[in-house]
DNA sequence: ACCTGAACACCGTTCAAGT
DNA sequence: ACCTGAACACCGTTCAAGT
C-alpha cells in the first residue's frame, strides 16, 4: 500500500489549498495529483467537505502538538502568552487559506476537529492561569480571559490578512502590536486590582496554583 | 426602465447571499430571479466577483449611514462605543454571510468599498477620542485603540458565528461580554494613567477637542 | 476493499447575433 | 445600450462495472 491513498489525497488537497485557496481544491485535481481517477476520493471520503475537514483536522492537530523543542523556556508566563499569540498571528499570515479553513464553519462535525480545538483551548487557559498567578493579568475567569486574547488575535489576523486593519497603508497597528497593547493594559489593571505594595515581597514570586 | 436591471441584480444576489451563503449566489440563479437570461449580468458587471463587490459595497454604505434617529443620544461616549461594538456584533450574528463578504478579501478593488470602510473607521475613531476625553479610555493613539476594539469585535463575532468561542457549549463568553470586559479593563487602566484625584472636579467634564 | 469510465446536472464565461 | 441562445470547459456526485 505504501504511503496510503487516503493520506496522499489529504496531502494533495493541502497543497492545492496553500497554492490557490479553498476554491482551488478540486476533487478532480486532487485525484489528478495523486494519480487516481477523478472519483477515487469518494472511496475514502464521503464528499469534498469531508476531505476538507480532514485537512483542517490534520493542520489543527499539528499546531496543538508543537514539538517541545521550539517551545523554549520563556522567562515568564506573560511572555509565553505573548509568544503564543504572536505565533497564532504569524501562522494566520503565512497560511491564510489553512487559517480560514480551520476556523470556518465546520459543516461536518469531525470528532478530530472538536478534540483538537478543545485541547488548544485548554493549553491557552493554562498559560493564562499561570500569568494570573504572577500578577501579569487581573484575576477572574481564566477561560474568559483566554477568549479575550483568542478573539483579539483572531480578529486582528483576519482583518490584517484582508487588508482591513491599517487604514491608510501606514503600518498603524499590526495584530502583534494589538496583542502587546492588550497585555500592557491588563498588567496595569492587574496592578490596580491587587497592588504589590500590600504585604509581601516582589509580586513575581511563585504562588500556589489556582 | 423602472427599478433598473442593475439594482435588481444586486437585490437578487443579496437575497441569495442571505438565504444560502456566498456559494448560493449564482449568476444563473440571479438572472433567473430577475427574469433575464443567464448572462445578462455580464452587461452590468464584469464578472461574478464584481457583482459580489457591489453587494458588499451597498451593505457597507448602509451600515455606515445609519439613520440618525436610531443613534439615540447615549449618556456617554463610552456607552456609545459599547453600543457601536454591540451593533457590529449583532449585525455579524444576524447576517453572517454579508459579514463574511464585506470583510473577506476584496479581489476587485472597488472605490466604493474603500471609501465606505474609511468612513466607518473615521467614525469609530471619533467615538474613541471622545471617550478618551471623558477619561473612560487611556490616552494614546485613538486610531490604534479603535483598531483594538474593531479587531476584538471582529474576532469575537467570527469565532462565535462558527461556534468556536464557547468551549463546552456553556455560554461562557459572548462577544458582547468580551467587549464589556475590555471596556472595564481600559477604564481601570485609564484611571491609573491619570488619577481623577489630581486637581480638577469630576473627570467627565467636557474638555476641548483633541 | 479499492478503483475506473461514462453520465448527469450544474457552473462561469465567451461569442455571434439580435433590437 | 441592452439582451438572448448556443457553446465551451469545468465542477461535484452517482452508478454500473471491473479486479
Amino acid at each position: 500500500m505504501g504511503p496510503g491513498t487516503r493520506d496522499a489525497l489529504i496531502d494533495a488537497a493541502a497543497g492545492l489549498l496553500d497554492e490557490g485557496g479553498v476554491e482551488a481544491v478540486t476533487l478532480r485535481e486532487v485525484g489528478r495529483r495523486v494519480g487516481v481517477s477523478h472519483n477515487a476520493p469518494y472511496k475514502h471520503f464521503a464528499n469534498k467537505e469531508t476531505l476538507l475537514a480532514a485537512v483542517a483536522a490534520r493542520e489543527l492537530q499539528r499546531r496543538v502538538a508543537i514539538p517541545p523543542e521550539t517551545r523554549e523556556r520563556r522567562p515568564s508566563p506573560e511572555e509565553e502568552l505573548r509568544a503564543t499569540m504572536h505565533r497564532y498571528i504569524a501562522w494566520a499570515r503565512e497560511h491564510p487559506a489553512r487559517f480560514k479553513l480551520v476556523f470556518g464553519a465546520w459543516s461536518v462535525d469531525s470528532q478530530e476537529l472538536g478534540t483538537a480545538a478543545h485541547s488548544a483551548q485548554a493549553q491557552l487557559t493554562g498559560i493564562v492561569t499561570a500569568a494570573q498567578d504572577t500578577g501579569a493579568l487581573p484575576p477572574g475567569d481564566p477561560v474568559r480571559l483566554a477568549s479575550l486574547f483568542r478573539a483579539l488575535a483572531h480578529g486582528g489576523a483576519d482583518l490584517a490578512s484582508a487588508g482591513h486593519l491599517a487604514p491608510d497603508g501606514k503600518g498603524h497597528a499590526s495584530p502583534e502590536q494589538l496583542i502587546d497593547d492588550l497585555l500592557g493594559y491588563l498588567r496595569v489593571a492587574a496592578e490596580a486590582a491587587h497592588p504589590p505594595t500590600s504585604r509581601s515581597g516582589p509580586a513575581s514570586s511563585t504562588s500556589s496554583p489556582a
